[in-house]
DNA sequence: TTGCTCCTCACGTCACGTGAGGTGGC
DNA sequence: TTGCTCCTCACGTCACGTGAGGTGGC
């Protein structure tokens, strides 16, 4: 794939995918048959992945980077905990995913809360109006 | 109150607020007693909605700038619903906000069932790692 | 060969941040 | 009078948008 499906199918621009290779967000899309930057269904993945961090929590991409980076290194234990036999090693793999999911987490479930109160303040209103709506038309 | 207060009672700084006066968003505080802007409880209260709404629901100042009016036109409304006995006025009124409210629950709705979209495949990853945890104390 | 998409500068924009230099009010 | 906060430019920054001019591949 080139980088105008890529952009497409992530709901983004091309722009936007040079800029976050840029900052090394993306990684270098391979560039082999000429100048053109090919992409696979795992870029258009990890893609979305980050603009949806980005859109639904308001990070910043360097707070992106970060996060992308600690879930990179936890990839590459996953990966050593097949190469790996050791149980001690197996551990610490799955000591160190733990916390960073649960900040995820955390981050995630306050912004949720803070939906729900402004949606019921909302329903309030309109529960409000509806009644008003109601003593017109009685 | 003096623009410092403001900010901070708002989570948020004097030029932020400087810069929603110049786009209009805020209405210009009141400079009877010398240079400096004065505000009030209520100026603080507008202020925190509209962050609220700039980080919650990730819009455009422009987008917000629309919405805000929209709301001062109601609350516009609002007042003349009280100067007014016309019963077909008061069902303009109500017709004219119920639309409006309908549509910002929409958003926050979308955005909160994203949201718990994403907390769901965090507590899948958390109860899998769980699980391998378990498996290695056993 | 003709279109279309891609490429790299590079300047523009939005939403502020951050001093620079100066003035107001307890 | 001394600090502190405020004031207005005005340039910097982050996250891209938007042409300008040129090249690659079906």
């Amino acid at each position: 794939m080139r980088i105008g499906a890529v952009a497409e199918q992530a709901g983004t621009t091309p722009r936007t995918i040079r800029y976050y290779e840029e900052l090394g967000l993306l990684g270098v899309g391979e560039r082999a048959k000429g100048k053109h930057r090919e992409y696979d269904q795992n870029d258009v993945a990890r893609l979305l992945e980050i603009t949806r961090l980005r859109d639904l929590l308001g990070l910043t991409l360097d707070e992106l980077t970060k996060l992308v980076e600690a879930e990179d290194a936890r990839a590459a234990l996953r990966r050593r905990w097949h190469e790996t036999e050791s149980h001690a090693e197996r551990r610490r793999i799955v000591e160190a995913a733990l916390p960073h999911v649960e900040t995820q987490l955390e981050l995630v479930r306050k912004r949720r809360d803070e939906l729900n109160r402004l949606e019921a303040e909302l329903q309030d209103k309109k529960r409000t109006l509806l009644a008003r709506r109601r003593e017109l038309r009685g």
